[in-house]
DNA sequence: GTAAAGATCCAG
DNA sequence: TGGATCTTTACA
């Protein structure tokens, strides 16, 4: 039986990089009426705040970007492409719009569906819209820390799909555990 | 108001 | 390679 408890907010509350290196291998859980869905983290990519180009925050604070211009260690999801939710985690001090997206899961207790990849990560952990703003301190929805002792090597690779983004699409700010079987791409 | 593009995914 | 599907943002 896992032991599954909420990493506390200092923990978002630092480097969105270095956030981002230590939520793979965490584990995502959300109580959905009673049915605990548990999956690891696997992939994560970095959103440096308002100079990113190629983050939501880099339009300035707006209806909905207000969630991550708000302080660590919460959600923020939003509707792609007319059909797929993303999430993200909230990090670093208030005011200074940085999160880390997820966008792949290992299915750990729970978990149906297919989690390659940050649309279909959302739709089999029953993640949507009213998670935005959700605080990860919560009971029912949080992130609990990886197990320590299972060692792991992370690649660093350039963003999926961030393109437009100039000198900002070439940064390596995409990491995954190398090996995994349920990284969204090559 | 209107239009275009988007941190996606799948079928053909 | 294009379709599904719709919110957000830019601009007139």
């Amino acid at each position: 039986m896992l032991c599954l408890n909420p990493v506390p907010r200092s923990f978002y509350d630092r480097d969105t990089i270095t956030v981002a290196h230590d939520l793979l291998g965490a584990f995502l859980v959300h109580d959905v009426a009673g049915e605990v869905r548990v999956g690891k983290i696997v992939e994560v990519e970095a959103y440096l705040g308002e100079t990113d180009l190629a983050a939501h925050s880099s339009k300035g604070l707006t209806p909905r970007t207000r969630i991550l211009f708000g302080p660590p260690g919460f959600a923020y999801v939003y509707l792609i492409y007319g059909m797929y939710f993303c999430m993200n985690v909230v990090t670093e001090r208030e005011g200074s719009a940085c999160a880390v997206l997820l966008r792949a899961l290992e299915p750990v207790q729970n978990v149906s569906e297919r989690t390659r990849g940050p649309g279909l990560l959302c739709r089999a952990m029953g993640i949507d819209l009213h998670h935005n703003g959700q605080d990860l301190e919560s009971r029912d929805f949080f992130i609990a820390p990886r197990d320590d002792y299972a060692p792991h090597q992370v690649v660093a690779r350039p963003r999926i799909g961030v393109a437009y983004s100039g000198i900002w699409a070439a940064k390596p700010l995409r990491f995954y555990l190398k090996g995994n079987p349920y990284i969204s791409k090559k």
